[in-house]
DNA sequence: TATACGTGGCA
DNA sequence: TTGCCAAGTAT
């Protein structure tokens, strides 16, 4: 479980969430009769929601093919749901001792700045070479999950992407990098990926309290609650709103934010709307938003038309 | 093989 | 404000 929240996420924010996450799904067992969606409730704000359902199938898996519990050979982990080389590796070598590698971006950078190895660490030849060299190490390893998790924390505290510490780095002596004077420049940074630009147009609908949300396909929060959307390449207006959206009325835009994901920046404008009564949409009793799994700028969506200082009922029964 | 997938901290 | 980064995986 703590694998699985540590993907893409650091230690200091997993370490917030963990405690309530081992209250809530003490097993495999415990975590299935839960449910996926108490699983994705536990994971708001966490980001890369997968993870949540796949946590949770994984779960299923455990319980029924391994009697409830996680199985220790490499094979049966990769085979859960969400389980990858790294991950499996992580539990093969840290719960069962195993001599199983693992590459995360900080052993990348570690392996990489001890050979002073210039070429991209991301690229196929890069992970390749970053796994030969984590199974000859590992191999050699007496706590081959002492070994990993060293790796790991030496690139999360010292070896870090920039201003890595080298003077207090107990392999600074061994350090090809460091002896180059390359340490800024290894491994070179991935290309970045592209940025794109859209805006999304929010439609709030608030009646006796509760609001109006419904469950996302695809894209950004796919499988979350939030406020029905349509996402274009500019701002368009009320009328092409409603148009592209199937709602009933479109209301003037009552606030607007920017926030950027790792793929997007994305404009934010919260439109009052309404819908059809045949539309299939959740409403959620608003004091009850904390406790259901909604995307969190959904929810800031949902605040920003609640508004202080808006003159919120006039404009959202419109 | 290249993309998509979140969020918050930091320089 | 902007860009980069973080204990990766699935498609």
């Amino acid at each position: 479980m703590s694998e699985a929240l540590l993907q893409q996420t650091q230690v200091a924010r997993v370490a917030e969430r963990f405690p309530e996450f081992m209250r809530r799904f003490p097993t495999p067992r415990a975590m299935v009769k839960a449910g996926p969606s108490a699983v994705l409730e536990a994971w708001r704000g966490l980001g890369y929601y997968r993870r949540a359902r796949s946590l949770h199938a994984a779960a299923e898996r455990i319980v029924a093919v391994h009697g409830g519990q996680v199985p220790c050979d490499m094979q049966a982990l990769l085979e859960l749901p969400g389980v990858g080389r790294y991950t499996a590796g992580a539990v093969a070598s840290i719960v069962f001792g195993q001599h199983q590698p693992i590459v995360d971006g900080n052993v990348a950078r570690v392996l990489s700045r001890l050979a002073d190895r210039r070429a991209s660490a991301a690229d196929r030849e890069g992970q390749s070479w970053c796994w030969e060299q984590a199974t000859q190490l590992v191999k050699a390893a007496k706590d081959p999950g002492a070994t990993n998790e060293a790796l790991m924390e030496l690139g999360a505290t010292v070896c870090t992407p920039m201003q890595p510490r080298c003077g207090a780095c107990p392999l600074r002596d061994m350090c090809g990098a460091r002896a180059a004077g390359s340490q800024d420049e290894v491994p070179p940074p991935k290309p970045g990926a592209a940025v794109k630009r859209v805006v999304h147009h929010a439609l709030v609908q608030i009646r006796d309290g509760r609001v109006a949300l419904e469950r996302r396909t695809e894209g950004l929060w796919s499988g979350l609650l939030a406020p029905p959307s349509v996402e274009t390449p500019r701002a368009i207006s009320c009328r092409q709103v409603q148009a592209l959206s199937g709602a009933s009325t479109v209301a003037r835009a009552i606030a607007r934010f920017d926030f950027q994901t790792t793929h997007r920046r994305v404009h934010f404008i919260v439109h009052p709307a309404s819908f059809p009564e045949d539309r299939p949409l959740q409403w959620v009793p608003l004091r009850r938003l904390g406790s259901v799994a909604i995307a969190s700028a959904g929810l800031r969506v949902v605040e920003a038309a609640r508004g202080q200082g808006a003159p919120r009922a006039a404009r959202l029964r419109a």
